[in-house]
DNA sequence: ATTCGTAAAGAGACCGGTCTCATAACGAAA
DNA sequence: TTTCGTTATGAGACCGGTCTCTTTACGAAT
């Protein structure tokens, strides 16, 4: 069924049956209503890729997420769906997997549908030149999460750095000086971070920076060699926490970089025996919803997910209705939830 | 750049650039290299939008579920988006929110996207009209996690009586009798299952009749007096529960409908200085990824949902490439995976 | 040399909307 | 009565692809 048909059986030309049922230009009541009846006779959709064919706009957004599993990747959807049906945009969720390559074929599947702008979790902060190809493209940007710090574009991500100070911080208090931190980020067992190029996330890297910057005001200066990479998932985790509890100088506090890792930690301490926090303490990134039902629950770094993912989803929204000016990064503030996870070392 | 752009830049015709580009019809070596060189050198990107409006197929299926936050959904997500991607398909995800008429706009939003196929968790197995209004106009839909028996439309889901009466004879072997099962479908403090229409949602029904009927066989008429409506977040929860338990006759055992009741009676159980299992059992719907670590860990009814996605989006593309045949309703087996939760009633 | 078959290229209609431009109708002002 | 302005409708181009139909070129077979 198609504006066409409406038409005929109306008795209307094209155009005017277009008019009545786009909802633009003047039609009189009398063929408003004739038309409508027709229509709805007919059972008259719109076909809304012939619409965004030629107005050049889909009215939708395409989102590229990390993994959407992640309860911190699927909070942020929501912010930012809410955000965007508000507007009267419509979100296309696309998800990478951490992964370059299929970030790209996202990006080019999306802006092949023509989506009037883009959220992107950039996998690897190092590669642009996707990215930069959409701005090219004239699709509007937004980096969720992470920065590209070569690219001169808006992003909205949690201020990591003073995160991960605050955390560390929060352990030193307790008289921690052995603390280790781990991330997902790919690795061999053992393999601990000596240059950022291991870290390809802005945010995971500040983070880093954050807890080295930190220990080392405490004194402690080989604190890099206790961060570890490779916790992708449980046995790697496993590996990763056995061979840093069995290394020379085991750590008393742990810092996960994400509620995964964090979840996979507290799994793979269960198994060795070990009882927080009197064996050990832990302090994991995002505040997930099982955080608080462990025994203890889960000292965390509370990231304002859906608030980021609303603000993302409203620069974009502004920037499509063609909001000039530089590119902004917007970093918002965390706070640290004390619960039960931290203690004394031994 | 459209494809007449880089049919002028290579001195061919817009056909001619058109077959290289579409990877279609017979074109000379010649001309193809010339044609993919302009292409390349102007930035050629195919707007998908004009080639689904020609050729009719979008390549892209639509996923319409409850909750995108709920892990449960998500996990299907990604068992639908492995399997849709494997075929070559796209998805578009949209959140109902478990609400009618969100789900009627979302059905109606991806229709005029001119979606190939649609997957639907239904938010009300008795509302059917919008669903066959997109059978009428052609669209192959498939039905997850729960069915609408008015419709004839294939459908995956668990096989939740089953499970249901698995999970509730668990808890009977251990001598519950007082066994109380707790859904956050809409409903007041203290209200219980007296009739169907309460449960707008097949699944939760087909529990409910499972543990009902294995309540009755062992003797327990009165069940369902014990089958509360209105998780719907924590504070309700906690009113739920502690209203139970302050009951005339208190449950010994409680079964929860999702992952998300589970940690909210959990949590609900924690605030009121219950120790689970020796004050109260539990049992929840879904292997969620936190039912590990608490303490004691939980035990729960294992549904095969990556298997259900990916099952979905299989046979929604069969659908899609012409298969006929009649409507088929597959129903995946669970399993009880027992872990600490549940104990001997005191 | 003629005929035929096939591969390669071009011309132009088409999908279903939007939108510009032209035209018709009608009431008010001169 | 003529002129003008405004509103309502129609005709048809356009978006960027696909695809059918036609024409041309070329090699093989007769």
């Amino acid at each position: 069924m198609t504006v066409a048909d409406v038409a005929r059986s109306a008795n209307v030309s094209k155009a005017t049956a277009a008019r009545v049922l786009g909802g633009y230009g003047t039609v009189s009541d009398k063929i408003r209503e004739q038309v409508t009846t027709a229509a709805s006779a007919l059972g008259y959709r719109p076909n809304e890729l012939a619409r965004s064919m030629t107005t050049g706009r889909s009215g939708t957004i395409g989102v590229i997420v990390g993994d959407i599993e992640n309860a911190f990747f699927s909070l942020a959807v929501r912010g930012i769906s809410d955000s965007a049906r508000n507007a009267g945009f419509n979100v296309i969720i696309a998800n990478s997997g951490e992964e370059l390559q299929a970030e790209k074929s996202a990006i080019d599947l999306l802006i092949g549908r023509r989506v009037d702008g883009l959220i992107v979790t950039p996998s690897d902060c190092r590669e642009s030149d996707h990215l930069s190809d959409a701005i090219r493209v004239g699709v509007p940007l937004i980096l969720f999460d992470r920065t590209i710090p070569a690219l001169q574009v808006d992003a909205v991500t949690g201020a990591d750095r003073e995160a991960a100070i605050a955390a560390t911080r929060h352990l030193q208090d307790f008289g921690h000086r052995q603390i280790a931190y781990i991330t997902a980020k790919e690795g061999a067992v053992g393999e601990f971070f000596t240059n950022e190029y291991q870290l390809p996330t802005s945010s995971v890297l500040g983070r880093v920076e954050g807890f080295l910057a930190t220990q080392s005001a405490n004194g402690v200066l080989d604190a890099h060699q206790l961060v570890r990479l490779g916790a992708t998932d449980q046995k790697h985790t496993d590996a990763v926490v056995s061979h840093l509890l069995n290394g020379s100088a085991p750590p008393t506090a742990i810092l996960a970089s994400d509620s995964l890792v964090g979840l996979q930690v507290l799994r793979s301490l269960h198994a060795l025996g070990m009882s927080v926090p009197e064996d050990i303490s832990i302090i994991s990134f995002f505040n997930a919803d099982w955080t608080t039902v462990t025994t203890p629950p889960i000292t965390v770094v509370d990231q304002p997910v859906y608030e980021m993912g609303r603000l993302a989803a409203e620069r974009l929204i502004a920037r499509i209705d063609g909001s000039g000016g530089p590119a902004e990064h917007t970093r918002l503030q965390t706070s640290l939830i004390s619960r039960g996870s931290v203690g004394r070392p031994k």
